[in-house]
DNA sequence: ATTTTATACATAAGTTGCATATACATAATA
DNA sequence: TATTATGTATATGCAACTTATGTATAAAAT
């Protein structure tokens, strides 16, 4: 599941997109696989990216021309790297800053504010 | 809509229900139009929850036995008001510590870890 | 040697949690 | 007298997933 062990799966539902753009604009370049292990480890184990949430996402990205793609051979196996073109850079720009105010007015919801502030 | 104008739409949707249970937990018993303008007010406009949301979503309560209900009459027009069970106070709690720590989660997936912690 | 686990991508069918629209009704405000 | 606010309720439909399945190579464990 693309939510895991810790959380109903109401909660991660809508994330998905975000998490994506952001973990490319992070490190430039990255194939599906990698991306689910990152998002693993960085959750500690409690988000788990679905391949039939993760896949799907990926060619809608590619079709939107939010992200680019280069096939690599290694030895008989292929992997399919995924870039941020331009357009896409500022969609993940948007989609960051988003869910970072909607972290913050969940915080304030639940009385959880940090005093810490977004620009 | 139950996401008004700042948020994409997925982003908002699985959060209702844990909405609903910590404004309980917090106020003991509300009505359901009264929860609507108290989200309102405390996100900044950011959250607008839709009748169409809440409405199921508080008779579902009910029928899990989460909430239970009294009607007053104000002049000719009739509230219902809602108000945790014993079990129901037992699920809230799960449930805004389950939004706590997902929150933290999503932070450190976007980089904006506060120092905050969550017991 | 052979089974299991990890790596790697992909798609089809079904479910859930909402949005949208609509309905009904009273009370206050313009 | 028209609009807005208050107040609850249901139905239809859609999007973003989950679950299940398929295909294939490579490494590790038994």
């Amino acid at each position: 599941m693309y939510i895991s062990v810790m959380y109903a799966n109401e909660l991660i539902r809508g994330t998905l997109k975000s998490i994506i753009l952001k973990l490319l604009a992070e490190h430039g370049k990255l194939y599906g696989y990698e991306m689910t292990r990152m998002v693993r480890e960085r959750s500690g184990d409690k988000i788990q990216i679905t391949e039939g949430a993760l896949y799907p996402m990926l060619h809608l990205l590619e079709t939107e021309g939010i992200v680019t793609t280069e096939s690599v051979e290694i030895g008989k196996r292929v992997r399919k790297y995924y870039k941020l073109t331009a357009a896409g850079k500022m969609t993940a720009k948007k989609k960051i800053s988003e869910m970072a105010d909607f972290l913050q007015t969940m915080q304030i919801l639940f009385d959880l504010e940090s005093g810490l502030s977004h620009g």
